[in-house]
DNA sequence: TTGCTCCTCACGTCACGTGAGGTGGC
DNA sequence: TTGCTCCTCACGTCACGTGAGGTGGC
């Protein structure tokens, strides 16, 4: 970026006063491959070479070198950040600054949403590791923010996948770095047809929807996705004998599933349905 | 990520269900050339392949691909997560991904300097294509935040590289992505040495200083790093024909120089000192 | 026959990283 | 002579992208 400079600008310096790659690579934190790679493409040249070809830097330098750095941890190719320093003056560089601020807010946003996926697998993945699958039991949840996917009609029994695929297909609605479950209208609807949802849902901290805080009767199964076992007939006795009164819709969600378990048999389903203790 | 999954659990997905290259590089954003080079090094591979050869994905994989997208957008290498699911279980995912949490703390704060960075050179390139330099003025200034160096003791006059060096070596205290200014103890003391600032600081929006809001007489003039005509004269002229009292210290600031112009004799540095009016 | 989609194979690319083998001043 | 730092040259690497040339079903 300094290749233009007229070196009679530094003829007050003397050698002495400069920096070694070494050095320059130290105060600024760029590899000395990296500074050998910008001075062999042209981007960014030493101020002076010694005669045994050792490469000196100017301490005004370091600004510039940083600058390229932030360039290009925005995006921008070294080839851009050649040409653009060509022929460089504030006006262009101006605007070609102000495009990569929106740039970074579309970064800024992206990393805040990985952030977010990352909390969400943890949370689900801890959650799972925690529970007792043994038992079915009665326990409070927090709220949890989703995104709804639409009705599915049931028109045959291999709707399934192609309800899962249009749900799927609703991108960018649906952001599909979150985990998705299923949803059925409510227990009876879970009885009768335990793996076909009537909703699919996304775990989507961004979502409009939300599964409310409150009591839930809780179960857990093992088993590749669908595989409810005899879970639903336990759910349906537990409530019965205890009198506990199922309100709202049943929530299916792999708390393990093929992203942290090998065996299939092994993926942890939990499904869970509001309680209203009943007015005696 | 599922080459372990026995193929039998989809035994009951027929082809027509399935989804081609095309269209789950459509659904997933992941171009077809990635598909093709996660199939390649073993990563993630279709569920099925047709006759032709033709990838065939389920929907379920969706997800996967998804976290697998998560986790190299936060860096993690291919090999790594390769290997960590050959024998993927909770426990040591969940170390990874909290690991990979705190990686992404970091990245959210870097993000948000080089956003400052740009944001700081924007400000900075712009007041300079609105200044008037052919004036000398009295203005209202904003208060801008700064991280100040350590005094330099001008033993001999050719001091001013070795500080500077000493300065930007202060690293990593010192943030050498933003702009570096010369602040001089005050009016007599940029007259008597008007190359050789007593302190440098960092336009750093995190840093600890600031140059205080206030009526400023400001001065530009154009030329090399030091090269200062005849402003020193100028300001003191005008401040003494005005009766302005000038305290504090003296900032000297680049509002162009090597990153946004090409000719050395047109870098544009801003000068600046607070004016208090005289009581009559 | 004509599109259209998919395939493989091989080579390119971007921004470096990594030795091998050699020089030069204290 | 021995370290130590720097050099050049060449090749490797990571995560893909980009054709060239070919297949296969409507």
């Amino acid at each position: 970026m300094n290749e233009n400079i007229d070196h009679t600008y530094f003829e007050g310096v003397d050698a002495s006063r400069l920096i070694s790659a070494r050095d320059f690579s130290k105060i600024t934190k760029v590899p000395v491959s990296t500074l050998k790679y910008y001075d062999e493409i042209g981007l960014f040249k030493p101020l002076r070479r010694g005669e045994n070809g050792y490469r000196y830097y100017a301490p005004q330098q370091v600004v510039t070198v940083n600058f390229i750095r932030v360039l290009t941890q925005c995006g921008v190719p070294l080839k851009t950040i050649s040409e653009m320093e060509r022929n460089r003056n504030p006006k262009d560089l101006l605007q070609v600054l102000h495009k990569h601020e929106l740039e970074l807010d579309r970064e800024m946003r992206s990393l805040r949403e990985r952030y977010s996926v990352l909390h969400v697998f943890v949370d689900m993945i801890f959650t799972g590791l925690l529970a007792d699958e043994s038992v079915l039991a009665v326990e409070e949840m927090p709220a949890i923010p989703l995104l709804m996917g639409a009705e599915i009609g049931h028109s045959d029994n291999r709707a399934f996948y192609e309800s899962f695929v249009r749900f799927l297909a609703q991108t960018p609605r649906v952001n599909l770095s979150f985990p998705v479950g299923g949803l059925f209208a409510d227990m009876s609807g879970y009885l009768a047809a335990p793996s076909e949802p009537s909703r699919f849902f996304s775990i989507d901290p961004f979502g409009d929807d939300e599964k409310p805080a409150g009591r839930y009767l809780v179960g857990y199964t093992r088993g590749f996705y669908g595989q409810m076992n005899d879970l639903p007939e336990k759910m349906a006795a537990r409530a019965a004998e205890q009198n506990l009164q199922l309100v709202g819709p049943v929530y299916t969600i792999y708390l393990h599933d093929e992203v942290s378990v090998s065996d299939p048999e092994n993926y942890l389903l939990q499904v869970s349905v509001q309680v209203k203790e009943k007015t005696r």
